[in-house]
Formats: structure tokens, sequence, C-alpha cells
RNA sequence: GCGGUAUUGGUGAAGUGGUUAACACACCGGAUUGUGGCUCCGGCACGCGUGGGUUCGACCCCCACAUACCGCCCCA
């Protein structure tokens, strides 16, 4: 093999297509249903971009940045996730002016990047499917959001899932609860993990949700945020609890989860599934929060924004292991069989003329024999099977079998040219009768 | 970036340091010189991830690299 594909890279095939385009066009249609409108930003965007959103010591703009220089010489990287470049467009295009009904409310669907070791639902390209909303601090707009994604999820039948939220509270809040962390595990430093130890000045935060057994045993005796929240950030968190209880929909509060972004605050919240595919644990298919700051943080005014985020590739997984994928329909009307190459201008001609009325049609092109020819049709599932050979050539007509029940019936070509759909009922219609 | 496992045809795979690399499915062709789903017959890897090395000889042994999968890290 001389050519591969890159590393943590995917051909998706027809066959599989079909599949994305399904849960597109779902999302699309839920998306539609709550106002929320497609928004398409550049596949690579300025280092700045993320540099400055993301946080310059996350993981992500540390060691996970697909980032080169250009022979302009300037630094551009594959967009790692879909959130700064969408608010770079918003404070650009000035999507902040007064024509525009806030919130604006805009979704995306498309490829991201990220420079790390692939394994299965982790790609170097992977798909995400996100939304934004942009201009209200309003918690009802939290829970719509996450309501949205939770609604697109039953709309594709998924089931197994779990909704955990917590908060991050404002700056102040997340400043003080940081602080309180570090005073709390200094006096554990050498029972903490490695990972955790290196973390524990840069990202205290992040020892909270280790994987490590004695870190976690630590951690459990550690001071909650949820203490730290002042009166605004408690307001909110309570207020987005009370609308998702009274839209009945059941979350549990993870006062540990956190987010390897920096720009999150307020609510943050995850849907995970512990399908098969991810053999019984709960993996995050979808992961989102709340952003105040960032469009200011990007050069924009002050404009709070929230939204999520769901891996493509994750969700086809466990769509493929709960197999909740549609089949792929069959829907072949017609296959011309020709007979001899005399008989091939023809074919062609007919087969334009069907399409032309809508309908599917295929033939051979390579000459084969009828009897290979009826294989194919019959393979592809034809619902019709129309023969040109040489006596419907001198006869102007051709002979259609309907492969359903083997009948066949001889019709003149200006039929078909006129209506083939007429046509068409009338061979499904004899074989009823 | 670290650790582990794997890599044989279109697919699933068997295989031994020594002449021609099982078997099955798929595909193509024939039996049926203009007709499908069944049956029968035949064809289908100049090659065993790539590049080196050991050996009289390697798909099978050694090394490097590549890729995939799993775990860590991190995350969608």
């Amino acid at each position: 093999m001389v050519y591969q594909r890159p590393k943590g890279t995917a051909d998706i095939l027809p066959g599989e297509s079909e599949n994305w385009h399904y849960v597109e066009e779902t999302a699309r249609r839920v998306f539609k249903t709550y106002q929320f409108r497609e928004i398409r930003t550049p596949i690579f965007e300025s280092f700045d971009v993320f540099s400055r959103s993301v946080g310059d010591t996350s993981d992500i703009v540390t060691k996970e940045m697909y980032d080169f220089y250009d022979k302009g010489k300037r630094h551009v990287v594959l967009r790692p996730e879909g959130t700064a470049g969408i608010v770079r467009a918003y404070v650009e295009n000035k999507l902040y002016g007064p024509e525009h009904p806030k919130p604006v409310k805009l979704f995306y669907m498309g490829p991201m990047f990220r420079y790390e070791r692939p394994q299965s639902g982790r790609m170097r390209e992977f798909h995400q499917i996100g939304v934004e909303a942009l201009g209200s601090p309003s918690p009802t707009i939290d829970v719509e959001t996450i309501a949205m994604a939770l609604n697109l999820f039953k709309q594709l039948k998924l089931s197994g899932l779990k909704l955990v939220i917590n908060t991050l509270g404002d700056q102040t809040t997340r400043q003080a609860y940081r602080q309180a962390l570090i005073d709390f595990l200094e006096p554990h430093f050498a029972e903490l993990s490695k990972d955790s130890q290196t973390r524990l000045h840069k990202n205290p935060l992040r020892v909270l949700d280790s994987k490590d057994k004695q870190d976690q045993e630590i951690v459990k005796a550690a001071p909650s945020i949820l203490d730290y929240l002042d009166e605004t950030s408690t307001q909110h968190f309570n207020q987005v609890k009370q609308l998702l209880d009274k839209l009945g929909i059941a979350y549990t509060i993870d006062p540990n989860m956190v987010r390897g972004l920096d720009y999150y605050n307020h609510t943050i919240f995850e849907i995970m599934s512990n399908s098969k595919a991810f053999g019984g644990h709960y993996m995050t298919v979808c992961a989102g929060g709340r952003y105040n700051g960032l469009v200011e943080e990007i050069g924009g005014p002050e404009t709070p924004g929230i939204g999520f985020g769901i891996g493509l590739e994750r969700l086809l997984l466990v769509m493929q292991a709960d197999s909740i994928l549609p089949p792929a329909a069959a829907d072949l009307t017609a296959y011309i069989v020709g007979i001899g190459t005399e008989a091939q201008t023809t074919v062609v001609q007919l087969a334009q003329i069907i399409r032309g009325h809508g309908f599917t049609v295929e033939h051979d092109y390579l000459n084969r024999k009828p009897k290979a020819q009826f294989k194919t049709a019959n393979r592809l599932n034809a619902q019709v099977v129309i023969t040109i050979g040489t006596s419907e050539l001198e006869a102007h007509t051709a002979h259609i079998k309907n492969m359903a029940n083997g009948k066949e019936v001889s019709v003149p070509l200006t039929e078909i040219e006129q209506d083939f759909g007429a046509v068409l009922k009338k061979v499904r219609g004899e074989s009823i009768g």
C-alpha cells in the first residue's frame, strides 16, 4: 500500500455516509424548531483565536493543536473546537448589532482537529454538531439549549442517557474556589498522583476529575464549588435547576465536573451514554456550557453566551451499537437491460427520460449479458426491469418486468416517455389484480 | 507524548523456516447463444503492512518504521 490516509482520519464511504446524513438532517430539523440557524466558518483560524479563548495553558492549546505556518508566515491552526471561531465570526461580522434579534442562535456541523493519539470514538479529524446562543444571560436559554440537545437525542431514539450538570460560577467565584482548592490540596501534595501534582497549580480544578483512585479519595473531602458561589451565581444555578424540573428533565449534579477549556463559567453540562459501544461505561456524547466573557475576550462587546458540541463519531458509534440507524432504503425504480450494442443508445435515452420523470434508474455499462444484468437488477432491488432488445427496437416498445412477481408486459416507448409514473402504476396494478 | 496488542486476497480468516499460500463469503464467467433470487462447474493473493537483517532458504526469527485497536494523558 503506497498511500494511506493520514493518521487519525477516516474515509466515510457510501453505506456509512447515509448514516451521517440521517443524523445531520435530524439535527437540522430539530434545531430549526428552536430557531437556530446555520453558520459556516473556516476550518482553520488564526492561532490566536484559540490560544486566547480556549486558554493558553489548556491541554488543547499546549499539546493538541494542529497548527502550522502558512506560506505567508501566518500562524494558523486547524480548528480544535467550534465555539472560538464562531465567536470570532460573531464579532467580526458584528452580529451583536441592533438589527439582529437577541439572542443570536447559531448551529454548525463540520470537522475539528486535535493532534492526539487516535482511539475508537476519538480521531485527529473528528466531527461535531454544535450550537451557540449569544446575547442572553438568562437561565432559560441554558435550559432550552440543554433541552434541545436532549430533544435531538430523543428524535434519534437514543436511550441510556444521563444529563449531568454543574456550575463554575463567575470569575470571582472561580478565583476564590481555586484558592480554596489549592489550600486544601497542598497538604496532600505528596499523596497526589504525578499528574495531579503538576495540575495542582496549573489548573487545580482538573484534579477533581482525576481517575486516580488515591486522588479520588483525597478529593472526596475537598471543598465543593457549590459552597463558594456568590449570590448571582447561586441564583442562576437554582433557576436552571428549577426550570429543568418544570420541563420534567432528569439530571444529576456533579460538583466535580470541570472543563478543559478556560472560557466556561456558570452552567456546564454533559450528556452521557452508557451504550455498549463504550463497554457499558458512561461516555460523553454532548458537552456544553455557558461562556460569558468570551465575546469580550475576542474583542466584542460584553455578550453572554452558551452552547454545546456533540461528537458525531461517538454518536454514530452509539447508534450503531444500539442498532437504531435507519436501514438503507432500497430505492431503485427501474433497471434497464440492453441486449446487444445496437440497444445502447435507446437504453441511455430511455434512462434519461425516466430520470427526468423523477425516478431512479440504473443500467449496465459493461456490455454484459442479459442474465448478468438481471442478476445485478435483482441485487440492486429494482422494482422493475425494462428490457430493450432487437425486437423492441423494431417495434418501438419496451418489455417491462415486475421483479416482485415476475409478470411481464410490453409497452410502447411513447407511453413511457409521456408518463412513466402511469406505466409503473399499471405494472404494479397488474401484480395485485 | 508513554505503555500494550495486532497487521495474510474485496471480506472473514487457516497456515509451516524449505517445491504450486487452506477453507468460506463476495465478485466474475459457464451450464441456460434475450431474463433474477436455488443448484452444479470454473476463475479469482507474481503475494503474506513497509524497509532492512539473520539464514543455503522466511509469510513464519530479529530490528526499524507505518497504521489500527486498547490503556494512560486528555477529550467530542
